[in-house]
RNA sequence: GGACCGGUAGCUCAAUGGUAGAGCAGCUGACUCUUAAUCAGCGGGUUGGAGGUUCGAGUCCUCCCCGGUUCACCA
């Protein structure tokens, strides 16, 4: 967009001029600010009217840049304590309030005018007076912009039509803003823009402020969740000389110092099971992978992952827990175990519990002929006749079908077909579990069925959020699975031997349950947010106008 | 990478193939309880880019760029 490009420019020179050293050695007035500006862009005429208008400021003796304020009250604590508090005991009391904010809003009338300051989310309404700040301050009021901040001196009142007001005695200066605030009817509409000068999209949209504390709050109750369980938090390497844990492509870099490459991970199971070997019985991460993968409104190359290890438990103990904690977050969050989440009430009180091979069976087409039974499945070439079945069906009708890239075993034939067929139905919570062994190169075996593991995964609205299983101790059959996985090849697959981490299982790991929670998509469901975009301040966006350099590509 | 939708003033959007406009924002002035403040006036455009069709293109055609959605990819 043109018009974007022009905006995107605009804040990329002003950023650069912000760095510029040069830019700190004004003096006074005017003239010394136009030569800094001396930048050919479109918006001109305002950053200058208000590089005018800051020089005019300091004329008037404040400091452009002053150093701090020292305020009693956010406008979101005064609206939340005094929202009921009638006029007249706010002019009896009378009591002193210095408040900071962004004005967001600014109407002057001659010799009186009302803002409105924005600060911790909420706005408060102020009403300066000539009378009353004097003839300095007003002339600072009149030279006031929206988006600048102020602090006030003064008391709280209520006007005509009962706004909760403050009564401003003194204004401070704080800090002028040189670029406008977005529009101010529509804010911050341009979704790219959103995600690009995300700052802009926190000051315009309240509901984008919202879903960033949420988050925040989400990861809060998850710490306190695990604490009182008795799990420590550790953080793990994000540099991995071999990547594994999943089966992802990773991103590669280099250590100059050791020369060697080394590999942004992928997933930190490997190392969290190292510490349940050294001890650490409960333990938990919360914090980044990478993937160099596709780009989605479920798929960030960066995402957020907590993961958590139980020794002495199984994965049936994980899916009991995750009943408990999902309903909890649910409750806590918003309020309600039943959430809404585009246009689905999605209820967190119960979760559906599906073998994978029984979703197949249950979500099987009905006009796809007749469903194959989970012994069928379970059968040699079973998962492949299925598969082959479906797609024949699928083309006909147009649905997705199963494009299988090479031979698969059984096991794989499965998850190839659950995936195409089944994954999407699964909108109300629901925990998958016994993945077959071929896709599950960590699990542990069912006694009963080495051709399946003890693993599962919930899935909400159609999107995986948790992957748990009871985790495979033996280091021989660990080997052998690592193996066979190499042997497969593919980008996605280790190709390294993780020496060590077969050394610390042959030292003994416990029975152990654990499982990954995709913080990202959890934050999706919780806050009806459509994209992964929506939740991570600052998504991986392509690089912007298309040659120049790539440090903008996170925003700023 | 494919398909679909979109790109017009700083922002949000109009404009049968026939003189590029409105509101907001900005500037000047008026106004001492406004709240999308109001009133009067002013400035603001390479219609994403390049070609083409046409007497005439924001509008139609081709290619390119940028963005969104979606599919593919993605334990």
């Amino acid at each position: 967009m043109a018009s974007n490009d022009t905006t995107t420019r605009i804040f990329t020179r002003i950023s650069h001029f912000l760095l510029n050293p040069r830019a700190r050695r004004y003096t006074s007035g005017a003239i010394a600010f136009e030569r800094i500006f001396d930048l050919q862009f479109e918006p001109r005429d305002q950053l200058e009217q208000r590089q005018k208008k800051l020089a005019q400021i300091q004329a008037l003796g404040h400091d452009p840049y002053p150093r701090e304020f020292r305020w009693t009250d956010t406008p979101a604590a005064l609206v939340d304590k005094y929202t009921q508090t009638p006029g007249v005991e706010l002019e009896a009391t009378k009591s002193e309030v210095r408040v900071a904010g962004r004005i967001v809003s600014l109407r002057l009338m001659g010799k009186a005018g009302f803002a409105h300051l924005q600060g911790a989310g909420k706005r408060i309404q102020i009403y300066i007076k000539k009378d009353v700040v004097g003839e300095q301050g007003f002339q600072l009021f009149h030279l006031l912009d929206l988006g600048d901040s102020i602090g006030v001196r003064g008391h709280l009142f209520r006007t005509k039509t009962n706004e909760l007001s403050i009564w401003v005695e003194e204004i401070f200066f704080l800090s002028k803003a040189l670029l406008p605030l977005p529009e101010k009817w529509h804010g911050l509409t341009d979704v790219e823009l959103r995600y690009r000068q995300r700052y802009l999209d926190l000051i315009a949209n309240e509901k984008s402020r919202e879903v960033f504390v949420t988050r925040a709050r989400i990861i809060q109750e998850l710490r306190r969740f695990f604490d009182a369980r008795g799990y420590i938090e550790v953080e793990t390497p994000m540099m991995h000389p071999i990547a594994g844990g999943a089966a992802a492509r990773p991103f590669t870099t280099h250590h100059n110092t050791l020369d060697i490459d080394l590999y942004l991970r992928v997933a930190p199971e490997l190392y969290l099971k190292r510490l349940t070997v050294g001890g650490f019985d409960r333990v938990f991460e919360i914090n980044r992978n990478f993937r160099n993968e596709g780009i989605s409104t479920q798929h960030n190359p960066e995402f957020t992952m907590l993961e958590f290890y139980e020794a002495y438990s199984n994965y049936r103990d994980l899916m009991d827990m995750n009943e408990q904690l999902f309903a909890l977050l649910a409750k806590n969050i918003t309020g309600s175990t039943t959430v809404n989440y585009g246009g689905a009430e999605l209820d967190f009180s119960k979760m559906q519990r599906l073998s994978m091979r029984e979703a197949i069976v249950k979500y099987w087409p009905p006009t796809a002929g007749e469903a194959p039974t989970s012994e069928k499945l379970a059968s040699p070439g079973g998962a492949q006749e299925a598969t082959n079945r479906y797609n024949l069906w699928a083309k006909g009708a147009g649905a997705p079908y199963a494009a299988a890239k090479g031979t698969l075993t059984n096991g794989e034939w499965t998850g190839l077909l659950f995936e195409t067929m089944a994954e999407d139905k699964l909108v109300q919570p629901t925990i998958l579990y016994d993945f077959p062994t071929e896709i599950s190169p960590l699990s542990k075996q069912k006694p009963e069925d080495p051709s399946l593991t003890e693993r599962f995964e919930i899935y909400v609205a159609g999107m995986e959020v948790a992957n748990g299983f009871s985790e495979l101790n033996d280091p021989a059959e660990q080997e052998r699975r690592f193996l066979a996985q190499m042997a497969q090849g593919g980008e996605e697959v280790p190709k390294q031997l993780d020496v060590d981490y077969i050394r610390a299982l042959c030292h003994g790991m416990p029975p152990t349950a654990g499982e990954g929670i995709g913080i990202d998509r959890l934050t999706m469901l919780l806050t009806d947010s459509p994209s992964i975009r929506d939740v991570i301040l600052f998504p991986l966006l392509r690089r912007e106008g298309g040659g120049e350099s790539s440090s903008e590509a996170h925003g700023a």
